[in-house]
RNA sequence: GGCCCAGUGGCAGAGUGGUUAUGCAGCGGCCUGCAAAGCCGUGUACAUCGGUUCGAUUCCGGUCUGGGCCUCCA
């Protein structure tokens, strides 16, 4: 079979993909703390890891995608204080606008979803196996993981203790044995969301729920670890200290995979600066699939500068794709050198090249080639609709007096009156309607 | 300060030690009543300075510029 190869951050190379067992592909993407809809940075990983999922599914038989919903933070809290609503509504609520931003940008969901609230008994269990093993202490009604005790801390993020320590941004707290240990359990007062505990009402830290969840779902190994650049150091690196010191393991997952940033300007979209779009934002505007091509452009590792000129402009390359699909015949297979591509640490900008050359082909009337760009481009999620859908829109109740004025035009065509059939075609052209007159006769589309 | 990434034609963005990326936009042609769409053609592109090499945008080193992580962050 075709061998795939992808970016190890682990390692900081390319390395073949070798299935810990190839009759089952196990993989975890750090999902949305959901206190806010989502961004076009949030967007970044959504889309492409879905991609590669979807490349996983072509190749093995079975795949078990798992992203989580982190919905206890203390972000969560301040927001839900600030609007006034119940942490759970808020968490709700915004669970399901995820999903349905998802759903715009052609993005399966995962195969499970698991929230943080519904695992607390695991991570405490967890919590209580790094205590028995003697990787993590009890101070003050916390709990924290003992950097020190695990020789080989900080291979994820390349860091060693000694340069944490010099580096002198690591939170000091007085009860802390050292200033990189970090909070596996904290304290709750009565006014924030706690469960009981060995030490006392309280809420998990951020990293345990991944290394609970993703133990539960994919084992205490697993293949693919998924998630945006800016996890590396600290979420993942303690992730990986927490699994492998809990369960005496060599490793937690094989493969860790990291999108680059979308930046503004050359600057990372962050909520902190105050420089990002909203997904929904961008969906007011254009279809989500021109989003979802956008974020295909680049490649997943390297930087992608966001604009609406862009999404504009993926908007048109996908007309050009719905264009030459329109004309497919039977069942198309997927393409070989789109594969390739993405198989080679997905490199989405050389697959959607692809895509482009057999829309050529196809252009130049080769029935087969356009069934075989409809599949394959299917199969990265993209040319989802009907072309007649995607350049008319949902049938409206103007399509009839369209069409009354396409026959009016070529009735004044067929009597050689230019003249009218050209103020009919401006007349739509003002309604935002374009003509193009093919051998099949006239055909419109929105602009 | 420590660690890390990037710098490609008007724009976006792949890739390669010597030969076409691809898209968007522009220009010329074909097609069209005219358009549109499509097809064909069209751009002395690889930050800079050295080194290695028969040959470097591609490898190595320095410089400059931009960005990131080290604190919540996709």
């Amino acid at each position: 079979m075709t061998e795939l190869f992808f970016h190890n951050t682990l390692k900081r190379a390319k390395e073949a993909f070798t299935p810990i067992d190839d009759q089952h592909i196990r993989i975890y993407a750090c999902g949305p703390t959901v206190y806010d809809r989502i961004h076009v940075g949030n967007a970044r990983p959504v889309v492409l890891f879905d991609v590669l999922v979807r490349v996983l599914r072509h190749h093995f038989p079975k795949v078990t995608y798992v992203r989580n919903i982190t919905d206890v933070d203390d972000k969560i809290n301040a927001r839900a204080a600030e609007e006034g609503v119940s942490i759970r509504q808020l968490t709700e609520e915004t669970t399901k606008a995820f999903h349905v931003d998802c759903a715009a940008l052609g993005a399966m969901p995962p195969d499970i979803e698991p929230r943080a609230t519904d695992h607390i008994d695991a991570m405490i269990t967890m919590i209580t196996a790094l205590i028995t093993k003697g990787h993590a202490y009890e101070a003050e009604g916390h709990v924290l993981f003992q950097v020190d005790s695990m020789a080989d801390y900080g291979q994820l993020s390349r860091r060693s203790l000694d340069e944490l320590i010099a580096g002198a941004r690591v939170e000091v707290t007085p009860f802390k044995k050292a200033p990189a240990d970090f909070v596996l359990w904290k304290p709750s007062d009565d006014n924030q969301p706690g469960w009981e505990s060995p030490w006392g009402r309280g809420r998990p830290g951020w990293h345990i729920e991944c290394s609970a969840m993703s133990a539960a779902y994919l084992g205490e190994e697993f293949d693919i670890h998924a998630g945006g650049l800016d996890l590396i150091f600290p979420h993942h690196e303690n992730e990986i200290a927490q699994s492998r010191c809990a369960h005496g393991t060599s490793m937690m997952a094989r493969y860790w995979m990291h999108n680059g940033y979308v930046t503004v300007d050359g600057e990372k979209m962050s909520k902190s600066l105050g420089n990002f779009t909203r997904v929904a934002d961008v969906l007011a505007k254009y279809p989500g699939e021109a989003m979802r091509y956008a974020l295909m452009t680049a490649h997943y590792r390297a930087p992608l500068d966001f604009s609406m000129a862009g999404v504009a402009e993926a908007k048109s390359a996908l007309d050009t794709l719905y264009r030459a699909s329109a004309n497919a015949e039977g069942d198309g297979k997927v393409d070989d050198g789109m594969l390739s591509a993405l198989g080679d640490d997905l490199n989405t900008p050389n697959a959607l090249a692809r895509l482009h050359e057999l829309a050529r082909q196809a252009n130049k009337g080769d029935a087969k080639a356009a069934a075989n760009l409809k599949a394959s481009a299917q199969m990265m999620g993209l040319l989802l609709s009907e072309s007649s859908a995607w350049f008319q829109g949902d049938a409206a109740d103007d399509d009839a007096a369209i069409n009354d004025a396409i026959a009016a035009r070529n009735e004044a065509k067929a009597r050689k009156d230019y003249g009218e059939a050209d103020r009919i075609r401006d007349e739509l052209t003002a309604q935002g309607i374009a003509l193009e007159d093919g051998p099949d006769g006239t055909i419109w589309r929105r602009i």
